[in-house]
DNA sequence: TGATTATATAAGCACTTGATTATATAATAA
DNA sequence: TTATTATATAATCAAGTGCTTATATAATCA
């Protein structure tokens, strides 16, 4: 059972354009860092202040591969579904990584 | 189909513990401003504008009855059922509606 | 080792938020 | 009509948000 207070936190987290598109990403696959940097088109640092406000809540989870960190979504949290259930209304972001992909690009920093 | 900044203003709208409180008083029945401010034990001002917040967004619905206005949650709302979905996660507020109705104060402003 | 690449963090700043106090508006009651 | 009750709105202010720029940390490469 959640508390108003941790659900205030997580709709906070969640509730803002940037990071709700994060998350529908990350319902189609991990990524790095720099490929969301390319697929949101904005500053480094806003990106990873944007994953540090969603790992605080711990709706993601990160994981060092080398010189790359990936995030991908906590299919254990308590609102996992409730995420999808958001993400599965809005327009799915297919597009731009089918583009990283052919453009051959899927880890492109470097 | 939502937009990426409708979703945000929604969420937002929502996603603080007042307005959280409300929304749930909201699934049991239609309240009026002064049984908001009695069971949630805030200000008149600020309740009137949480309400105004979630009015925004078309959640809640108004109803002037004499000198009352009743707010109901609107079960129209395309995302009414996801609302439905999150306040069931949350601690009902049926203990506080029912001293309310106890106390014989179901409308207790005058 | 030093240079490069990837990511995180900190400081600064404009903007938003949520409370309070004061006041305006709307309906009813005397 | 005037007084009272219910609600909304406005002004103020401290705290939070999200961006930018600058810098720190971490891993890899030459």
């Amino acid at each position: 059972m959640l508390t108003y207070s941790v659900a205030e936190e997580f709709l906070k987290a969640i509730g803002e354009e940037t990071r709700l598109k994060i998350i529908s990403y990350l319902t189609r696959d991990s990524f790095c860092v720099c490929e969301l940097v390319e697929l949101l088109q904005m500053s480094q640092p806003s990106i990873s202040q944007h994953l540090k406000r969603l790992r605080q809540v711990e709706i993601i989870l990160e994981e060092r591969r080398g010189k790359w960190v990936f995030y991908s979504l906590n299919k254990e949290h308590e609102l996992y579904t409730f995420v999808l259930h958001l993400t599965s209304m809005l327009p799915p972001k297919t597009d731009k990584i089918q583009s990283l992909v052919v453009d051959g690009k899927r880890i492109l920093c470097e």
